[in-house]
DNA sequence: ATCTGACTACCTACCGGACGGTAGGTGAAT
DNA sequence: ATTCACCTACCGTCCGGTAGGTAGTCAGAT
């Protein structure tokens, strides 16, 4: 551990940097882009308003990388998912990509769902980096879709663009009316995946 | 004249009401409750930002009414549909709900859109009304799925609370990505409908 | 062993502007 | 004379952001 000093210091900055990252999620996701402030994410922190501007240059560059965050997670759990299940029936998959779309969305802090819910920034456009991740994901699903039809697990008749824009709406909707105690995630997941892919 | 012009009366006044209104969707529509403010709202519409309250007691009046409009709106639009295609097949009847959902969703100025973004109040808690309005609507679904589910058009394994939040999370989502030039509303509603129900 | 200078991670104090809302006035129509 | 439908002017509060200071850490020079 020689690089432990150096290694030390970056981890107390990465530290600091988190812990705003990570109360900024939680206000972004009950109160969206205008409504959460960075008086209010300093108090959470503990520290002075002030301060946040030794970690980030403005509030965009905050939510900018929480909503990034967010996108990357549920992304690489998808990913993993279906790594996990290569060469399983087709429905298997679909099951488990929607299983991970979902655990991912209500079990990763709030990053995830301040993602959906900060798809609008306050002046201007979206940074061309949020754009960029967000396509990469639907491209994951646009992938998974053609594979889907391909195998017969979904109809091949289905537009592969409205298929997968009602897909990705149906489960970032759970957003609003999931809650832990009435749902379970893995019996959301079958009852998804086997309504759009039925057992014959 | 004399009822005349008691009703100019009247219908200048609701014709103010209805401009404020009006201007007052496409905002809350386009950036949300904190980001639509009555400064932006009184100069679309030609006033000044004091005059609101005239009609008004407050901001939060102005978005209840806006959100429950849009509401009721989509609300008629589909037992409307349903009442059409009373005895008909239960897929027309799915696909002709889906439809009245969309088109009233896409269709109807911005009060509808706006109720969806507009689902977190500024202070305190989600108006009464708004809840009410909101339960009612959904209401209307929970019976048609019934009906669906006890005609076989829609899988009766499924859960029922499952299945609604599923189908109008998606519906809903079509803000997010529906554009007039990119998409059919028809087409959409087909593709949906058959995609839950496919004919056999 | 001690001083120095750079760097880190904050701080206090303040800025101009926008926010929702209020007070009180005004001209036209009834 | 009263009511309607607006107006101007203003309130206190909060917004994102900036300026400039400071205690603590630590490497290297003396």
């Amino acid at each position: 551990m020689s690089i432990a000093t150096a290694k030390d210091t970056r981890d107390t900055e990465r530290g600091s940097r988190r812990l705003i990252l990570d109360h900024a999620a939680r206000l972004l996701r009950n109160g969206g882009y205008h409504r959460a402030t960075l008086r209010e994410i300093a108090e959470a922190v503990g520290i002075r308003k002030a301060s946040l501007y030794y970690h980030f240059a403005s509030k965009e560059e905050i939510v900018e990388e929480v909503v990034n965050d967010g996108v990357r997670f549920v992304h690489e759990a998808v990913v993993a998912a279906l790594a996990e299940t290569e060469g399983a029936a087709p429905r298997e998959r679909l099951e488990a990509a929607i299983h991970a779309h979902l655990a991912a969305l209500h079990g990763h802090g709030d990053y995830t769902s301040a993602s959906i819910k900060v798809f609008t920034f306050g002046a201007g456009p979206v940074p061309e980096s949020v754009r960029a991740v967000r396509r990469a994901y639907e491209d994951v699903w646009r992938g998974l879709i053609a594979e889907l039809q391909q195998a017969g697990a979904l109809p091949a008749e289905r537009a592969p663009d409205a298929l997968r824009n009602f897909l990705l709406g149906a489960l970032n909707g759970s957003t609003d009316w999931y809650r832990p105690e009435r749902f379970r995630i893995d019996a959301l997941a079958r009852e998804f995946s086997e309504l759009l892919s039925p057992a014959r």
